[in-house]
This record gives structure tokens, C-alpha cells and sequence, in this order.
DNA sequence: CCAGTTTCGGAATTTATATTCCAAATTTGA
DNA sequence: TCAAATTTGGAATATAAATTCCGAAACTGG
């Protein structure tokens, strides 16, 4: 290529290297692209990791990781890397700070913003609330009624679907073998039948209860399987027939809920599952 | 001196190693207390800095920080610098880290109440995140696009998936018209197809892409639906046929993400769009 | 005040890391 | 479809950094 090529903005600032990142994104070459989105998605790794490591988790050679710090200006990625490294020394001190500029700047929010910060509030309280009340012994109880299950079915309906489908998600990557019972609206009840005393379910309800979800926990039970409950009181019906439960307070806000603490919950489940699993076999 | 000498405790975390630091501070020799105490009073460019720099800073030779890192157990420069780099990154202390945490401190928790804490620094940390970096004015257009939908089309799969259906339970709670693409396993392409001008899409996908999202996002753009998406990445694929978008990174703990901020950020839109109607209706 | 011991400074050495270079592969334009 | 231009991988090289080593200096205890 000829000299006359464009170098001329070495950005000095990680946002301004951000915007140009974003703005050549699709004119970049296949490798130097994936820099690009290893680069912005990983931004603490490049300021910390040696070109060779970093380009080995990138999935490219060293060299192209030179390459891609001069087409953007800097003279090498030991050049580039030092913008990487100046946003991490600028950001520990200012975290704390912050925060509390955030408390501060709270006053000419939007009304969203006051929405928004109304529910990331609920979020923190639930999982805060749920981290003082949970117990390691019933948690251990738990995973090993789950643990020891042939089949592990899973139930939740309306806004625990969520959570279940999650659930099923992380038991799916982590090669469990689940059933989902539940769909967005109604439970297959007929599932529920082949349920035998091998096997476990995890059931997910809060107040108002469905009925089909009682229902399905219920059935499963009867035909010999042992039953993990999450739900937010003692007086839940799903109660009569759990080996094992926790109870999950989730704070509301303008009327709805936060899940985050039964989202953080079941996927400590699921890994600790695993992790049982695991050191059985071993 | 003698081999004999102690070298028990190279510490693994940078509290440990602060704890080590301020006990010894008294019996150090003038350099290495010298070392010590700068290093306390600037971890940031002891994670950062080359050794002679750094030496030169605090006014001693490279050789004394290599005397220095081996007295407190380290093999050398490099080895203590990594525990002050890895205070640095952006990341809750892994399960490993943990372990070893507590094995030091010698208190009483057990390894699934470690997993249990670990998932909850991470999804607070998630929502801390997401607090300092969202905008009001980008969720205030987001919100405008999905208010004046007629029908809102929901996208997600593997993961998202959790999250869309949330969304459309909520959704459904608030009496807004919408359809869920998504099922668990695929999408509903043909679904895309009714999509025309007057509706708009949420589509919600995290690396690695699930390609069958990111074909639906574009049938539904194409036919001239506005598209809102969530990401992680300003390289999403999604974000050629994206009208608004939001940048949403979840922390990892222990290889798996934190779905928290994303539930949040989904819980707000849902909510926010009902009073964006109800605004416009009255 | 002196011998033994520890600590220190700085040059020499080793090790690790970034960078350059070129042939092979891929993409682009005609 | 083919030639030209661009992009890429990987070995070779240059550079920079950490580490070692040893003589000199500074303490310590008698």
C-alpha cells in the first residue's frame, strides 16, 4: 500500500477509539473485525493481556494484532494497548464516585430513567434480601435431591416460565437431562405421568398460584418423584408435597415484581447440579 | 540467609496480600517498606506499569522490586504483579478465587454458598453496570418505537428466550398486542412474514448469535417494522436493520452470564411502553 | 570500634514480548 | 474465470523487560 494512506487519528481516548471501532466496523477486513468486537466486548482483557495471549483467545496471530493497532493510527499494539490501560487507571478510583455522582444526577432524570432506577433498586433489594435469608444446608438439600435424579422435570408457568426456560437453558448446555414441562401458557399434564421415583421436579410459583402448575407438582409427587419448590411463602400449596423449598421474596415496585432473585437462585441450582454431578462420577 | 527461610504464603488475592503487606510493614528493610508502602498507596500502577518504571516512581532499582515480590513469597516481579492486575479486572472474583479466599480467612461458608454469592456479585454487578452506562434519551426512543407499534414482535432464543417470554407475559398483563416469535428451540419465521410498517420488534440476542434471531430480525425489518434490539456488542449482526439499540453487558462468574440486567432493562421497556400508551390515549 | 550479617545498587544476563517480513491464501474487480 | 490487490499466518528478528549476580555499603551485636 502507499504512504499517502490514511493514518490520521490516533484516538487518544478508549470512547473515541470506541466510536471509530463502531463507525469502520463493516469495512473492516474479516480478522481485523473480530479484533474489533473481541476488542470492545473484552476491553480489560487487551489492557492487561500480552499480544500473544490476547490473540490466541481472539483467534488470530499476534501479528494481526499489530496490524490492527496501524490501521487505526498508533504505531503498534503496545500503543494501542496503553489507551486500554489509561480507561482502566481512570475508572477504579472514579467507580465509587461514581455511584454517588449517580445519587447526585438523580434529580434531572427522565421519568424512564426514574422507572428504570425504580426497578434496578427492586433488583439489588431482592437479591440482597435473598442473600440473607438463604441457608447453605437447605440449598445442599436441595442439589442433592436434584442431583440424584434420573429425569429432572421442570415447572413454572406465567411469570416463572421464564425462570424454568432459563432453567432449561442452563440444565440443556450443561448435559442434564430435563423436561420442561410447562409452555408459555399451559402445563402438559400428560408429561407429568411418566414421572417415576428416580426422577426430581423443580417447581416455581408465586402468589396467585395456577392451579395447573399445583396440578402438575402434584401428580409428579404422587408417582414417586421428590419435589424442589421455589415460591415466596410458607402457606404455598405447592408446599404439601416438597422433600425440599426455598422461599424467595421478590420486592415489587409500582405494582410488578423483580425476578432477579429467583433468576439468581435457580442458576446457582443448576450449576451446583452439575457440579454434584460431577464430583459423583469422579 | 538461609534456605530455610519463610517463604509459606505467596497471596493469591490482593486483600491477602494487603493483610501480608501491613503485618510485615514494621520488619521490612527501609527499600522494601519503601516498596510496600508505595505499592499500598498505588495498586493501580503497580498493576499497570513495567518494573523499572514503576522503580523509578518509587524511587528504588527494578532488582528491589524482584527482592521485594520473592519475600512475600512470589517467584518474582511478574508474579506479584499479576494479583494486583487481577484486582484491576472487571469481574467478580471467580469460584476458585473464592476456595482459596476462604481457606485463608478461615470462615465458616460451604462451596455452594460461595457459588450462590459468586452469581449475585455478578448480576449486581451487572445492574451496576447497566445503571452508568444506559441513557435515558436511547430508552426514551426505544419506548416511542414500541409505544406507537400496533404489534410488538418479540425475538429470543437459548438464553433471550427467558427474558422474550417475560417480556411477553408482561406484556400480556398490560393488555399490549404482541406475538412471541420464539419458542425455545427455534423461531417462527413465517410469523415474521405478517409484520408490516405499523409494528415494531424486540429482538434480544447475546454472543454467539443464534442465526435463525438474527434472520427473523431481518425478515421483520424488511417487511418495515421498526426494530429495537439488546445486545452485547455494538458488532451485533442484529444492528444493521436496528432503528434503537441497547448495549447490555452481563459479568460472568465462573463461565456463566448474568441474565439480571437484561431482565431488568426488558422489565422497564414493558412497563414503560404501557405508560407511553396510556399517556397517548388520554 | 570491629567482624559478621544483611541490604542495596547497578551492570550483565536471560527471558519474554512485540514487531517485521514474506510466502500463501483469499478476496476483488474486470 | 482470471489476474491484481489485499489480507492473512507464521517464522525470524529486534526490542524491551525481568531477573540474576556480585561487589559495595549499611546496619547489628559484642
Amino acid at each position: 500500500m502507499s504512504e499517502t494512506d490514511d493514518l490520521p487519528s490516533p484516538p487518544g481516548s478508549f470512547e473515541a477509539l470506541r466510536l471509530q471501532l463502531m463507525a469502520r466496523r463493516d469495512t473492516l477486513p474479516k480478522r481485523l473485525a473480530q479484533v474489533a468486537a473481541y476488542a470492545i466486548e473484552n476491553p480489560d482483557d487487551v489492557a492487561l493481556s500480552t499480544a500473544s495471549s490476547l490473540a490466541a483467545r481472539a483467534h488470530v496471530q499476534p501479528s494481526t494484532l499489530v496490524r490492527f493497532a496501524q490501521v487505526f493510527g498508533y504505531s503498534g499494539f503496545a500503543d494501542l494497548q496503553a489507551v486500554f490501560r489509561e480507561r482502566l487507571r481512570d475508572r477504579v478510583p472514579s467507580y465509587e464516585a461514581r455511584l454517588s455522582a449517580l445519587a447526585d444526577s438523580a434529580q434531572e432524570a427522565t421519568a424512564s430513567g426514574l422507572l428504570f432506577d425504580g426497578f434496578a433498586d427492586a433488583a439489588e433489594h431482592s437479591i440482597k434480601g435473598l442473600r440473607s435469608r438463604l441457608r447453605p444446608d437447605q440449598f445442599d438439600e436441595a442439589v442433592e435431591v436434584l442431583a440424584g435424579a434420573e429425569t429432572i422435570y421442570l415447572i413454572g408457568q406465567r411469570r416463572s416460565f421464564a425462570v424454568s426456560s432459563y432453567v432449561s437453558y442452563l440444565l440443556g448446555t450443561l448435559g442434564i437431562k430435563h423436561v420442561l414441562v410447562s409452555s408459555p401458557l399451559r402445563n402438559d399434564v400428560e408429561i407429568c405421568k411418566f414421572a417415576n421415583e428416580r426422577d426430581a421436579a423443580l417447581a416455581i410459583s408465586f402468589t396467585p398460584y395456577t392451579l395447573s402448575t399445583i396440578d402438575s407438582a402434584k401428580i409428579i409427587a404422587e408417582h414417586g418423584a421428590r419435589l424442589v419448590v421455589i415460591t415466596d411463602s410458607p402457606f404455598s400449596p405447592l408446599l404439601t408435597h416438597a422433600r425440599s423449598w426455598f422461599e424467595v421474596v421478590e420486592t415489587d415496585f409500582n405494582g410488578f415484581r423483580s425476578l432477579t432473585a429467583t433468576m439468581t437462585l435457580s442458576m446457582t441450582l443448576a450449576v451446583a447440579i452439575a457440579n454434584a454431578r460431577r464430583e459423583r462420577s469422579a
